[in-house]
DNA sequence: TCCTAAGCGAGACGGTACGTCTTGTCTTCCA
DNA sequence: TGGAAGACAAGACGTACCGTCTCGCTTAGGA
């Protein structure tokens, strides 16, 4: 592709992020995006469909590091349930700005946050959560339907995510994976028959007593 | 106040209603509701700031209904956690057009709910849940944040609320708040020390081994 | 129709004979129109459907009052070649404004005339002289094509009437009235067969002698 | 000149012909000429300022052309008033395809003649009819203005030609040119005071008997 | 023969006008 | 006199062309 190509799309995508935090996604209008970052109407509407495709392509870049990400964790790593969760915060923490930006509430209900982007978040934690709820559910023979679980869980952590975004980010991502660890976990165990506490959070050991030291 | 003004009011709510439920509420134009309800356009902005007051002024109806159905249940009950969502399961389940209406998925991200009244819902239910918890975690001295803890109860419910709108309100409503009671209250009991399961569901001890029949 | 529409056409046409004078119709924007009439953008396309619309419809108004005048001219009169094009004079000289508006050159080709309006001027005043002409020619069993004797009636005509537009409206209608019928009668009357010279121009013999006076 | 240069601009200009005749100039668009030509943007820009320009640049070609044939036809010819325009109705024949598509109405109003080319060749027509006239004018002493009557000539002159042009040529170029002289002589020669009749239209004698067979 | 400058195709880009759409206000009419 | 009808201003939207531009590729024509 053009290195130009590749340019307009970044500064594009990148006066969308500016223009979402300082006054909101529905407030923000195609114009001032193309004022923003100095490019023609025709330019735009070459690259994207519409203002969601735009700020859906954005979200894709992000949702792509984050799979790679979660991925990198290792599919070897015991069936812990919380474990795309931890990759979340962890990649949430990083990308705080695209976060607050695309996540935050920033006061009243007025401020709508992009619901398209939320859903779709939605749906890729969704779908790495059943692979680990699933078979453990059909295991311990639960009567609990699968998909309502997998949204509990999801909704939750991206409950969690949100509160935490709107807060200014002043957990550490660590003490968030562990605090929807503490939350969620002993409910699902419960659910699946198994013991009511995993044993540890993985790789978090270090920050048992040290919870609001570390970021 | 005038009994035309009542009824143009409804009217105007069900036109609403309905035309959420075949086209979305963002896809739903001022116009559409007016032509739906037969009323006209100056009508429509004499009783409603715009079509978010006329959605909020429904819902609101709902929210009068729903917190009269939860204070009945008693404000000497025991603090039991999932007191209020026990009462929005059974009040979804009461108007299960309306919630089917407002928090419904229906089909794919680019079936917008409308945002606004699933903010004025959580921040409800949030309200609703913090005096349950607050006293709680700060008497078990947890290092949880309140309003975190508070944030993944009230998404978890949400969440499974409107994944069981978008499933067709195929459980029945206790069973639906069992589910919530057994996936949140053990987490949230061990957050704050105490057991990490309560006795029982309160009021649904009836449906124990007949939860698939009670509809 | 409701005196606001009749209001907003009547300031939408004049807005654009202001315009057309002063830029020229094709270097004139429906905004530009807009801005000046004071008017929205959708009001304008609530009435007509585009920049060409406008222009034709207050042309249609011209004409249909040019068809009047023709009219009242008397069915009854003597099949005068001239007939129509001295009232045609009369009329323009009567709305000059809207005439050099619609008809002017007004300096270098790069000034293009409203077309649209020019074929339609042209079209009437071949329908009108057709009529005149077409029986003369069959009596005479004149060889020459009828339209083609219309056509050069007619262009000689609108020549006539642009270069006095162009020209400032210096002559006096009647005058050039008159130039067309010394122009152009004698070589239609020897290709019909008649006399060269038509007996007098009807009504104008009160300014034989005094042809600059008369304005 | 590069040779790829003259082969560049000649496929330009006859894309654009082309296209005019398919589908009118003002409907035909830069990049239309562009996929006909198979010829680059820039390529476009690079010898022709704009669209306008590709026209005209056609029709200096034509207008040399037609000043070469008037010009050979001899300077020392007598003063026939409808020299030039025997002339032009001759060229006009040799180059059927460019005059249609240059001049042509193809059926009703919404098909637009290119309004520059008719104005260049209008002024080119008047300018060569005037040095015809105006000194017979001005020595009968005439009281009719030059340019009304350059004006009113040129213009019948050009309603002739367009009349032929969309009645396919018809009629053999003598006896368009017999048409003019006899529709347009007599007046003009009243005017300036000769004879009401030229004596004979120079160099078409031998078709006096035999109009119609002379294609 | 190479090499350098021009011609060229491809198409990204900023800009501008268009005609459509929806909103919330305002005027007029009518019961 | 107050609700219904609907004209209206405002302005965002997505589309269509325009004329400029930056790339590389090719293709002579002079060294």
């Amino acid at each position: 592709m053009d290195r130009r190509v590749r340019r307009t799309r970044r500064i594009l995508g990148e006066a969308l992020v500016e223009l979402i935090i300082e006054q909101g996604y529905e407030a923000t209008t195609v114009q001032d995006v193309l004022d923003r970052a100095d490019v023609g109407r025709s330019t735009f509407y070459a690259h994207f469909r519409d203002k969601d495709a735009l700020l859906m392509a954005g979200f894709e870049d992000l949702v792509e590091r984050l799979r790679a990400d979660l991925d990198a964790l290792g599919p070897g790593a015991p069936p812990e349930p919380g474990q795309p969760v931890v990759g979340l915060f962890a990649h949430a923490y990083r990308n705080r700005t695209l976060y607050a930006a695309l996540f935050g509430r920033r006061g009243g209900p007025a401020f709508r946050r992009p619901f398209l982007v939320e859903g779709r978040l939605h749906d890729l934690l969704a779908g790495l959560l059943r692979p680990h709820l699933a078979p453990h559910l059909a295991a311990a023979g639960s009567d609990l339907p699968v998909d309502g679980v997998v949204e509990f869980a999801t909704s939750g952590a991206i409950g969690l995510l949100v509160w935490w975004i709107d807060d200014g980010f002043r957990q550490p991502p660590q003490r968030m994976a562990l605090m929807y660890q503490r939350l969620a976990a002993p409910g699902i165990s419960a659910a699946v028959g198994g013991p009511p506490f995993p044993s540890e959070l993985p790789g978090s050991a270090q920050h048992a007593g040290n919870r609001l030291a570390d970021r």
